[in-house]
DNA sequence: ATATAATCTCTACAGTGAAGAAATAAAGGT
DNA sequence: ACCTTTATTTCTTCACTGTAGAGATTATAT
C-alpha cells in the first residue's frame, strides 16, 4: 500500500478549492442544478478532473458538507455551558441560512468529517461542565446534535416562517369542528418569527437538560 | 377554469395506488436508484403516465411524503398530554425505521399536505391541554415537530447506533490531548442504544415544555 | 352519436454520473 | 542528464435520467 502524496497538478487543481467552488455553485444553483459538469466548466478543468479528487458525487458532497460544517468556530470554553451550547445552536443557524442549498447535505451524512469532532468535544464539554454521567453525555450529545440540525433544517425548509396569505386560505377551509385549534391559531401564524421559534426551541432543550441534572442528583 | 374530474382512465390507474408503488420502489432501490421509468416499468405502464399525475418527478415525491405521512395514526386524546406527544414521537420513530429511504423526503418538503394539518391539530391539542397560551403553542409544535423530525432523521442516518469498530479506531487515532472527553467517552460510544438515545431526548425536550410552563403559571 | 375532457403512449432531446484508456506532468533515484 | 514511478488531467463512450410536445385512446355527458 503506497501512500497517496498530494502534489500539485499541472492545473493546480487542490481539493479544497474545488469544494469552495462546489458550495458557491450549489448555492447558486440548488441541488437539482448541481452537477459535476457545470463545475468542471467553472473551475475551467475536465469534469472527470473533479470526480478523480473525490472518487464520485457523494464523495464530493461529503466533501462539501465537511467543509460547511467546518466553518463553525468553537465557542468561548470559560463561558457558562448553557451559553456555550445555545451559541453553537445559533451557529449552526446562521450556518443554515447562509448555505441554505448545502446545509441539507448534513443530514444526508450525519457525520461529515473530522471538523465534526471538534465540535462533539464542545459539546462533550459542555455537557460535563454541566455534571451529567458518560452515559448521558453521549445520549443528550447526539440527541442534541439531531434536534438542532432538525431545528435549523426546518428553517431553511421555511417551516418556521410566518404563514402566507396561502396558508391562511388553506387552513381557513378546514373544518372548524374537526381542527378547532388550529383554526383558532390562525392570528399566531401569521406572526410567527423564524428566530423566535428557534430560540425558544433551544432554551426549551435546555432547561430539558437541567432538569435531567436535577433529577440525578436527586439520586 | 374548469375542474378537473378524477376519472380512472383505460389502465385504471389511481394515483394512490402509484404513490403506494413508488413508496416500495424507493424502499427497495434507495433514493439514488430509483427512477420514474423504473417505476412505470414496476406498474406497468408508460412512465409518462405517472408523470401525467404528478406533474414531475418532484411532484410525486411530495406525494410519496404525503402518504408516508399519513401512516401516522391518532393518538389517544383522553392520555395525558405528556404521553400523546410522547407517543407521537415513537410514531415518528418508526415511521422512519419502516420507511428509511422516503423518510428524509419528510424534510425535503416540511409541510406535505393534507395529513399535516391533522398531526399538528393534535400536537395543539397536546399543548393546550398542558396549559400553552396560544403563541407558545405554535412556537412549541413547529420547534417539536423539527426537533423530532430530526432526531428519527438521525436514527436512519445511523447517528445514534453503537460506534463500529472503525468509528472507535478513528476516535482511538485522536490526541488525548485536544480531544479529552472524546477519548475518554470510548467505552459510552459502544454502549449506545439508538432506541435509548431517542427516547430520552424526547423525555428532555417534554420536561423542557414543562418548565416552560412553570415559569409561564409564575408570572 | 358526437363533443369534450381526462388518460395514456410515443418520440425526441438535452443533460447526467461514471468506467476505462490515454495523455500529461511532476518527483526521485541513478 | 535520463528514466521510472506515481499523481493529475483529459477524452471517449455508455447507460440512464426527467420531461416537453404531439398524438392516440378511452370514458363521460349531452
Amino acid at each position: 500500500m503506497s501512500k497517496k502524496v498530494a502534489r500539485l497538478g499541472p492545473k493546480g487543481l487542490s481539493p479544497q478549492e474545488i469544494v469552495a467552488a462546489a458550495v458557491a455553485l450549489m448555492e447558486e444553483q440548488g441541488e437539482d442544478r448541481f452537477s459535476i459538469r457545470k463545475l468542471g466548466a467553472r473551475i475551467g478543468c475536465d469534469p472527470m478532473a473533479v470526480l478523480y479528487h473525490f472518487r464520485s458525487k457523494v464523495g464530493l458532497e461529503r466533501a462539501m458538507a465537511d467543509a460547511v460544517n467546518a466553518k463553525l468556530r468553537p465557542v468561548d470554553p470559560t463561558a457558562h455551558w448553557r451559553t456555550r451550547l445555545a451559541d453553537l445552536a445559533q451557529q449552526y443557524r446562521d450556518l443554515a441560512l447562509r448555505y441554505p442549498q448545502t446545509f441539507p447535505l448534513l443530514m444526508r451524512f450525519w457525520v461529515t468529517g473530522p471538523a465534526d469532532y471538534r465540535h462533539a468535544e464542545m459539546i462533550y464539554q459542555a455537557l460535563a461542565d454541566a455534571g451529567l454521567d458518560d452515559r448521558q453525555m453521549v445520549d443528550v450529545c447526539f440527541g442534541f446534535y439531531a434536534s438542532v440540525l432538525g431545528l435549523a433544517a426546518a428553517e431553511v425548509g421555511g417551516l418556521l416562517k410566518p404563514a402566507t396569505p396561502e396558508n391562511i386560505a388553506e387552513v381557513k377551509d378546514l373544518s372548524p369542528a374537526a381542527f378547532p385549534m388550529t383554526t383558532r391559531l390562525i392570528p399566531a401564524f401569521e406572526q410567527q418569527e423564524p428566530r423566535r421559534v428557534y430560540t425558544q426551541m433551544i432554551e426549551m432543550i435546555l432547561d430539558g437538560i437541567e432538569r435531567a441534572l436535577a433529577q440525578q442528583k436527586a439520586d
